[in-house]
DNA sequence: TGAAGAATTAACCAAATGGTTAAAATATTT
DNA sequence: AAATATTTTAACCATTTGGTTAATTCTTCA
C-alpha cells in the first residue's frame, strides 16, 4: 500500500521518455471521462478501461472515486482561474487589453476543451464555496489589478457606474457560454463542428469590441 | 394495466378542485428532481418519495426512468422556447423591443426555475438535434420575424454584418449564462441569493442598452 | 541472490438501483 | 350487489456499482 502523498517522489528521477506511471494514467482517464460524463454518469471501471488497467488499482491509487473526483475537480478549476489570474493581475495591461487576453485565453482554452465550463458549472451546485476557497478564486478576481482599474475608470467618470460583477458577467456570458450552449446552437443553426470554432475565432475580435461598447454605455 | 395514451380521458369530467393524479404527482415530483440532480445522479425512488407513491407506480404509469425522463426534458425544453417563439414572431414590435421582452421573459422564468438552463445544456450533450426538432426549435427561430427583421436591419446597414448566430449567443450569454453560473458568481463575490436576484432585476434594464450598441459597433 | 516492499490482478462482496409480480384495495360498470 | 377493471402495495429479482482482499508478479537494494 501506497499513499497519496509518497507518491511524488517517483517523479523526480526522470531520465528521458518518461512513460505515464499508473497514477498518472488514471489521473488522465479520469479527467477525461469525468469531464464528459460529470461525476454521477462516471463509473469507476470506465475510467479503468480507458486508463488500461485493472479496477481495483483506482482505489488502490486514490481511495475512492469521490477522492479522484476532487483532485481532478480542483485541477480544472484551477486551469479555469489560474490563466485569469494572471492577465488579471498583470499592472502593465490596460482594462481594454485584458478583456482581449481573457477573451483570448478562454476560446483557446475551451476550443481545446469544451467541456470544461459545464463540468465546472454543474458540479460546483454541490459546494462551489469550498473550491473557491481552495484555489483562491475570490482574491484572483476581486482583489485584482483589474477590479482596481475598473473602479478608477468608474471614478474618472470613463466607464458606467455600475458593480464590477455585472462586467465579469458579461464577459463570461459571451465567451464562455456559447461552449455550454453549444449543442443547442449547433442543433438551432445546423453549424458543423468547424463552423462552429470559426465562429469562436471570430468572437476573438468581436468581444473585446463589444464589451468597450458596453462598458460606456447606459 | 393503464397505457399513457388512455390517460387523458379522466382529466376531462373535472368538477372544481381537481385534486392531482397520481401521474400528475409523479410528474411534478420527477420535474423537480430531475432539474435539481439531472438524470445519471436522480434514483427513482426519490422520485417516488418526492412524490408521496409507491415506487412501483413510477413504473406502471411511465414505464421506465427514461421514458419519464424523456417526457420531462421534453416539456422543460418546449417550456424554454414557447414563448421566445411569441416573442420572436410578433410582426408589431421592433428588433430592440424584442431583446427588451427575451431579457424580461428568461429573466422572469430562470429567477422563478434556476435550474433549468444547466438542465437543459447537461442533457443536451446527448441527443440535440432530436430534442430541437420535436419542438420545432430550428423553425421558431431562424425562420422568425426576428430574423426577418434582423436581416433587413443588416441590409439597410442600420446593425453590423455578422451572422445572427452572434446575436443569438450574445442575447442568451448575457441573460441565461448568469444564471448557469450563479454558484460560482456568488461564490466569487459573496452574494446572498436576494443579492443574486435583483442584480438579475437589473440586467433587464441593462442588457437592452448593452445588445443595442452591440448591435451598431464593430 | 534473495528478502522486503510495492504494484497488479482476479475473485469477491454488500449495497444500491431499475424494474417486475402477484396479491390486495379501490373504483367502475352492469 | 356482483362482476369487472383499475390502482396501489409489499415483496422480490437481477444487474450494476463502488469497494475490498488475498494471492501473485514485479522492483529494489542489501
Amino acid at each position: 500500500m501506497v499513499k497519496l502523498e509518497q507518491m511524488a517522489k517517483k517523479e523526480l528521477k526522470m531520465t528521458a521518455v518518461p512513460d505515464p506511471s499508473t497514477e498518472e494514467k488514471i489521473m488522465a482517464a479520469a479527467r477525461t471521462v469525468f469531464l464528459e460524463k460529470g461525476f454521477a454518469a462516471t463509473r469507476t471501471r470506465d475510467i479503468a478501461e480507458a486508463a488500461g488497467i485493472n479496477h481495483a488499482l483506482l482505489n488502490y491509487y486514490f481511495r475512492s472515486k469521490e477522492k479522484l473526483f476532487q483532485i481532478i475537480m480542483l485541477n480544472t478549476v484551477k486551469q479555469f482561474f489560474s490563466s485569469l489570474s494572471v492577465v488579471f493581475n498583470n499592472p502593465e495591461t490596460s482594462l481594454e487589453k485584458k478583456v482581449e487576453e481573457v477573451a483570448n485565453y478562454y476560446i483557446n482554452l475551451l476550443t481545446a476543451h469544451p467541456d470544461i465550463p459545464l463540468f465546472i458549472m454543474t458540479e460546483m451546485k454541490k459546494g462551489a464555496k469550498d473550491l473557491m476557497n481552495q484555489v483562491g478564486a475570490k482574491e484572483i478576481v476581486m482583489k485584482s489589478v483589474f477590479i482596481k482599474q475598473y473602479q478608477q475608470a468608474v471614478k474618472e467618470g470613463k466607464i458606467q457606474k455600475l458593480p464590477p460583477v455585472h462586467f465579469l458577467m458579461n464577459v463570461l456570458g459571451l465567451t464562455v457560454f456559447p461552449f455550454i450552449a453549444s449543442p443547442m446552437i449547433k442543433g438551432l443553426v445546423d453549424l458543423s463542428d468547424t463552423e462552429f470554432t470559426s465562429l469562436m475565432q471570430e468572437r476573438k475580435k468581436l468581444i473585446p469590441i463589444w464589451v468597450k461598447m458596453i462598458l460606456k454605455a447606459t
